[in-house]
DNA sequence: TAATTTTGCAAACTTATGTTTGCTTTTTAT
DNA sequence: ATAAAAAGCAAACATAAGTTTGCAAAATTA
């Protein structure tokens, strides 16, 4: 029992020093994550924040821990992390008849997303090819996030493997026949006995 | 020197265990970053991908730093981290007249962006309300995302205060008057003397 | 000012974890 | 089938890095 009892005498003074030094190693840990994917070692926090001990250090980090700005796993090494969670996304450029879409072959790149809004196991990125979903507001360029699934609702946007590769339309069941409806006033649906359902699409990212 | 000579002799059934092995350790890390926000260790890549060595991990995960999959520091601890980088934005939420956007406490959270699209300095997001810029594809409910600039050049997309709030039109500026044009055939222009820019719009984020 | 509490610090301590080694097993070439 | 090369593995090794300690300095209270 260290606190002689249990209202704490609180000098304004001190708890202004305390939140500037938090600042200072939040800021710090938010810029070392964003430059090198991983967190920074408390003695790195040291150095760089000029703090004296790397037990001052840790303590900071335990109150921005505590204060809800920091997650931090005990007793392993650079295990800090920030609240803001991501998640990790292949773009998936050509997708040949045959092979496994999630083949790290086939890869463009990674992309990482906000978790809060994009969550799901498998989930993939596709450009968006032409203007065939241009009434929903999909253009050219843009690009779709897709979660992996075979099986698709009716109404479901959906990505589908074509003859010529992989194509992003509004999937319908009606007879027996599957309907790749195009949301482009210009052209018609597209009709087949069977299709290969590569995923659902859950969401839409564009640079402009 | 291990190697005989420089042409390697490529066994194509080793080419493929190496690369499924490869595929389930990569798929291990994405998902456990994306969980707890740091790289795991050898041994728990071990672990959980059957490998018997931690002399294995650590040769797979030099390989998919080889090709490119990952980046690792060397000497560091749970220094793996994935090729995609990403920029914390905060969403802004209802922006009233006369307030900093950048305030904290109009920010309604953080969220994740792959900086390879969207970077910047100074990046918010802000909520799409509405219909008036539906000819480019921005619908109700969109996230854009806005670079902080308080001028703009004509025919960009901007957000501007209105007197209701923040607004986003396209810019034009014509006789020494503003116009903000709606994106949307059923709705007119607005033309004011004088306006404040709060930023341009970048990219857009939809949620389906 | 003296007593008491809190904070700061350097160094010690501990251990999680990357890396190497040398032997064994498997694969490839002759 | 035999030799040679490569890959796999368990254990040892090395050390980066989290955590604790105990004293010194500063701040607070009386």
């Amino acid at each position: 029992m260290t606190e002689k009892n249990n209202n704490k005498p609180i000098s304004q003074k001190k708890v202004q020093r305390r939140l500037n030094e938090e600042n200072i190693v939040f800021n710090f840990i938010n810029k070392y994550v964003s430059e090198n994917g991983f967190a920074p070692s408390v003695r790195e926090i040291c150095k760089s924040c000029n703090l004296k001990s790397t037990a001052t250090a840790f303590n900071v980090v335990n109150r921005l821990c505590e204060r809800g700005l920091l997650s931090k796993s005990e007793l392993k090494r650079r295990a800090i992390s920030l609240p803001a969670k991501s998640v990790s996304v292949p773009l998936i450029g050509t997708v040949a008849a045959g092979q496994p879409i999630f083949a790290t072959e086939n890869y463009e790149g990674f992309y990482s997303l906000p978790e809060s809004f994009f969550s799901g196991e498998d989930l993939f990125m596709l450009n968006v090819q032409g203007t065939s979903m241009i009434n929903i507001g999909m253009l050219d360029g843009d690009k779709v996030v897709v979660k992996r699934q075979d099986t698709a609702d009716n109404g479901d946007i959906v990505v589908a493997l074509a003859d010529d590769g992989a194509t992003v339309k509004r999937f319908y069941k009606r007879d027996n026949k599957i309907i790749l409806h195009p949301e482009n006033d210009n052209m018609d649906d597209f009709v087949f006995d069977d299709i290969i359902i590569l995923g659902k699409v859950v969401g839409l990212i564009r640079n402009i």
